[in-house]
RNA sequence: GCGCCGGUAGCUCAGUUGGAUAGAGUGUCUGGCUACGAACCAGAAGGUCGGGGGUUCGAAUCCCUUCCGGCGCACCA
């Protein structure tokens, strides 16, 4: 009798609005109150202030001109010829102001969205919407030469938020991690590990540390380690001999402490790529050479050149220009180096080889990557080679990611991870509880820059909004134990007299628990998952307004019983958000 | 010079495909625990939506222009 499987009650109203709507249109041209006209676009959406309705549509305002009628005739003759809306969602239709059409919800709606958060459990929330479309959510995917910092604790909590909205959206998510565990960058790591080996056994002078460097202690950390364990028998060696080897003690060691670090972070990846699997499969050269079949490269000073700006204009690369002495503008194109005159392979021949793999080897729908804003120049130019090598660089997206401000003190705290004086991700969790960072790294949008208040992220009290929404739960599980020691209990929604819920309080609570699939659908489609963490201060405060005007112990047993029901949707949503997010949902505090 | 992201209350930020009186937290001020947890709630005050044009029934939202802040324009990743 009752299925509420993947019920999204707003995305329910709002449609059958529409079909109500577009049925009062076509009943009104028939019995000739309105003229014979297409039916023009119009919105259905929901008022900010509920006095106008629970729903609320412009179509006579729309149709005003196609009619060549006023919007509020317009109104009166959809209404005249609306069917009975004894069966619908909604009790009543209100034309309004101008010419809106304002719906009011039902007792059996408000029903419907308690039932529906209590039968459906650990699932309310779930839709098909994604219907089962597979997408690969990059994220973090910090170099293993060092450390990770604050902006991927943001980029953490962004795209493991993301992936789980994704998922609960309906889409078949795999969350990865791409190891860049080959090129310059590893060379360099690998310089400076031998060197500050070489150190150790000559003295910090005898050996300059090279200019371009990781200066950080965890790389003198990592020598001494590689010094305690093979002692010094590759001093007078080979240089480049001493460089693998202590590349291949070193690197896997801080792969995991990447992995231990994100784990206590709570982030989990279903798959950890190897860069340097794509170089020696021989991924990367069949993808220079699919380019090269298809014209996309050329040669010059030695190198393999990709003609990166005939193909990213279209996703709004822009070239070089340059301004002269003499003040005249020169313009030049900017292709880009797959392949150096030294024979090595560039990043982003890797790159290209890397998500060709996602799409035809791995058959994604969708790609997303969350990248740092300072990678944006790369952004049309890698979908743009996704066109390139005959795939689709729609099917890319990137999330772009602001920077993260520390701040500490009100002061900011500058980072840099070339000297090694920023606040690492390990440092940060040791000194912050989880949930706090999670929550607060997840609660800008990406786009936006945003500041990380270490000082209020310490704190635990009501200052910190993780805590005002984990207290909303433990506030419901209270009650719970209160009534328990009275010998109440819960008997289940399906007894329930819903209609008893008629309280404003009571009422906005339920349109709030409503709105959580359409929320994850948004955060979903949108690429932002803070909405999550935003909908549940709202939830909270919608709940704690609730507690403090609806009593539930103490009240005749047919509304304790209603209240109960919708104390119990009410912690389900509470719940499945906060899992959603990986932040503890306590029962006390 | 070119481009990307921002600019909304003292501060930190929401504001859905353009909608009705632009919202919340925080801070300031005033109230509420002899009924389920006061880590809470109620109320007050606080706005030229950076500036200027335009589009239309209607603009924080779309277009143009301009100012301010952050970032990027490598045979680095």
């Amino acid at each position: 009798m009752y299925d509420f499987k993947n019920y999204n009650p707003k995305q329910a109203a709002m449609d059958e609005t529409r079909a109500l709507l577009t049925l009062g249109v076509k009943n009104a041209m028939a019995n000739g109150t309105l003229p014979e006209k297409e039916l023009p676009d119009f919105v259905v959406e929901i008022p900010n202030d509920n006095k106008n309705g629970d729903i609320a549509s412009n179509i006579a305002m729309a149709g005003a001109r196609v009619f060549g009628m006023a919007p509020r005739k317009i109104a009166d003759a959809i209404v005249a010829a609306l069917p009975s809306l004894q069966d619908s969602m909604f009790e009543k239709v209100e034309i309004a102001g101008p010419g809106f059409l304002n719906l009011f919800f039902s007792d059996a709606w408000f029903a419907g969205v308690v039932l529906a958060a209590n039968l459906n459990g650990d699932a309310y929330g779930r839709t098909d919407f994604g219907a089962g479309k597979k997408v690969n959510v990059e994220f973090v995917s910090a170099n293993p030469t060092g450390p990770m910092h604050l902006g991927n604790a943001r980029g953490g909590a962004l795209g493991d938020g993301l992936a789980a909205a994704l998922d609960w959206a309906g889409y078949d998510v795999t969350r990865e991690f791409l190891i860049n565990d080959a090129g310059n960058q590893i060379v360099k790591f690998g310089k400076s590990l031998a060197t500050r080996y070489l150190q150790i056994y000559k003295g910090e002078d005898a050996v300059p540390f090279p200019e371009d460097g990781y200066q950080g202690e965890d790389i003198k950390v990592l020598a001494q380690s590689f010094a305690d364990d093979h002692g010094d028998k590759f001093v007078n060696g080979d240089f480049e001999v001493l460089q693998n080897a202590i590349i291949h003690d070193a690197l896997p060691k801080n792969i995991e402490g990447l992995k231990n670090d994100l784990a206590k972070y709570r982030i989990t990846y279903d798959v950890w790529f190897s860069e340097t699997t794509l170089h020696e499969s021989g991924a990367i050269q069949n993808v220079l050479d699919v380019l090269a079949a298809r014209g996309a490269t050329y040669e010059k000073d030695g190198a393999v050149w990709y003609r990166s700006t005939q193909y990213s204009e279209k996703y709004g690369a822009n070239k070089n220009t340059r301004k002269g002495l003499d003040g005249e503008v020169t313009t030049e194109d900017k292709d880009e180096v797959l392949v150096r005159a030294n024979g090595i392979p560039t990043y982003f021949a890797a790159d290209i080889a890397y998500h060709y793999n996602k799409f035809v080897t791995r058959g994604f729908d969708t790609a997303i990557d969350v990248w740092g804003a300072d990678h944006h120049g790369h952004v049309a130019r890698m979908k743009g080679a996704m066109d390139a090598i005959g795939l689709d660089g729609e099917k890319l997206d990137i999330v772009l990611m602001q920077f993260v401000r520390l701040l500490q003190g009100g002061e900011p705290v500058r980072m840099s991870k070339r000297t090694g004086k920023a606040i690492t991700l390990t440092t940060l969790l040791d000194e912050v509880p989880i949930d706090s960072a999670r929550f607060l790294f997840n609660l800008r949008e990406p786009g936006s820059t945003m500041d990380f208040d270490l000082d209020l992220a310490v704190k635990e009290d009501s200052d910190n909004p993780v805590y005002y929404v984990q207290y909303a739960h433990a506030r419901i599980c209270s009650i719970l134990k209160a009534l328990a020691a009275d010998g109440i209990t819960f008997a289940g929604v399906l007894g329930c007299d819903l209609s008893l819920l008629t309280e404003p309080n009571e009422r906005e609570l339920i349109r709030l628990i409503a709105n959580f699939p359409s929320e994850i659908i948004a955060a979903a489609k949108n690429y932002d998952p803070a909405r999550i963490t935003r909908y549940t201060l709202e939830l909270a405060t919608q709940y704690h307004k609730f507690y403090n005007t609806c009593h539930v112990k103490g009240t005749e047993t047919a509304l304790c019983q209603a209240r109960l029901a919708l104390c119990n949707a009410t912690k389900n949503t509470l719940r499945n958000a906060l899992t959603m997010l990986k932040i503890s949902v306590p029962e006390s505090m």
